[in-house]
DNA sequence: AAAACACTCCCTATTTATAGGGAGTGAATC
DNA sequence: GATTCACTCCCTATAAATAGGGAGTGTTTT
């Protein structure tokens, strides 16, 4: 079977040499080359001599970021396999990763094997996240568990009255006040009271701040 | 301590027996009742006669499924905490039952020890989900970059300038045009002319789309 | 009976957004 | 050299949303 190529970015030499250590004890992957920038990564990758079919990613580093080494991919429209290797566990972070289509993240406080799963794991074209990414992810799913605490949401939203809640799906929805108020078999009049009492209730600034909370709050 | 109490709704008398038997193992956790059908469990709430802190909610039933109960306390905003325990295991059903508010999914070919951690977890009121749920939830992170499945919008977003991106984000940010204007250093004018080339371009009505489309594509 | 509240509608006025058009610049592409 | 395109700004006009106020009905709660 045919090794695995690993190129390996990271800023720092000494992490570089740890991780290229824990790769050699397995006999299925090996290091095919390492960078200390992004730029690096970019030059390397821009003139094809990289073979690597995984590439472990840093995400701070200087001169170009990992991020930036991710757009450059994209732009570039280069179909290359990622994991992002990164101290980072913020969800924000992640998320932008993700959309800039890496298709691993180990955080460095995983345990160093885990990045021998990953890399096989992400190899055969699967995505791959350590177990404390997977849990940050996973939040993202229910509406309770909010890090800005769910109580005051949750409040304000059982002070929505039935019809309030009507009107906020409909604006979430792109209808305008006098297609709501035809839906709903009211005047116009009305709709607008209740746009003003979302606004004051909501604590929003216009339309699109009661569809962003309604989309934030699952109402819809 | 007190006893976390459980309501176990399934159609199968003998599933109910099955999970009660197994909860009844644990020196935390007590049956405190059980419903047959949906319709039963609704009955049963709506008398506030109560007092379960988790309900274990099978799906597919007869009179009022499992979606039904869901959204019988989603729209009475009755904020139970719900562990949905099912043998589905498709991506549509899961999605479904979270934007209904349930707080966990276990499904049915999991260990029944992981039934006893869902009730745990989700009394503290965190969200759990068995492995094979996790797997399926996380793929959807990388679906959208990886498969060519919503191609269309993805043509429709890389048609997008970077100023209609920038003007895109701050619309979903509540700013208006006056304070878009005055960020990106630009005459009122300008961000309208790209207010309008966003409503054709992303083909939606107002501002309200706009900010969704940006949401539903993870632009911001 | 009084109070509270959801629901409905109206008034006036101002601010914002939408819709159509045109037009000049600079950079890149053909 | 011509064209395409992103970017910038302007004009006119209408549609829609926001902001403030008031007010009547009916139901439920106290």
């Amino acid at each position: 079977m045919k090794k695995i190529n690993v190129h390996v970015a990271d800023d720092h030499k000494v992490l570089v040499d740890g991780i290229s250590a824990v790769i050699n004890t397995d006999k299925d992957i090996e290091i095919c080359g390492y960078s200390l920038t992004g730029q690096e990564v970019i030059d390397w990758f821009s003139k094809k001599r990289n073979k690597a079919d995984v590439l472990i990613l840093d995400i701070t580093m200087p001169i170009k970021d990992g991020f930036d080494v991710l757009r450059y991919f994209k732009e570039k429209r280069i179909y290359q396999k990622v994991i992002i290797f990164s101290s980072y566990d913020d969800l924000k972070i992640v998320q932008e990763a993700l959309n800039l289509g890496c298709y691993g993240y180990v955080t460095k406080k995983s345990a160093s094997e885990h990045i021998l799963d990953a890399i096989k794991t992400v190899a055969k074209g699967e995505q791959y996240f350590s177990d404390d990414i997977k849990n940050i992810l996973l939040k993202t799913f229910t509406n309770q568990v909010t890090e800005t605490g769910d109580l005051p949401d949750k409040i304000i939203i059982e002070s929505l009255t039935d019809r309030e809640l009507e009107v906020l799906k409909y604006i979430a929805y792109e209808y305008n006040s006098a297609e709501i108020a035809e839906k709903m078999n009211l005047s116009v009049s009305t709709i607008d009271t209740y746009r003003k009492s979302l606004l004051k209730k909501l604590k929003v600034k216009n339309s699109v701040g009661i569809a962003m909370y309604a989309v934030r709050n699952k109402l819809i």
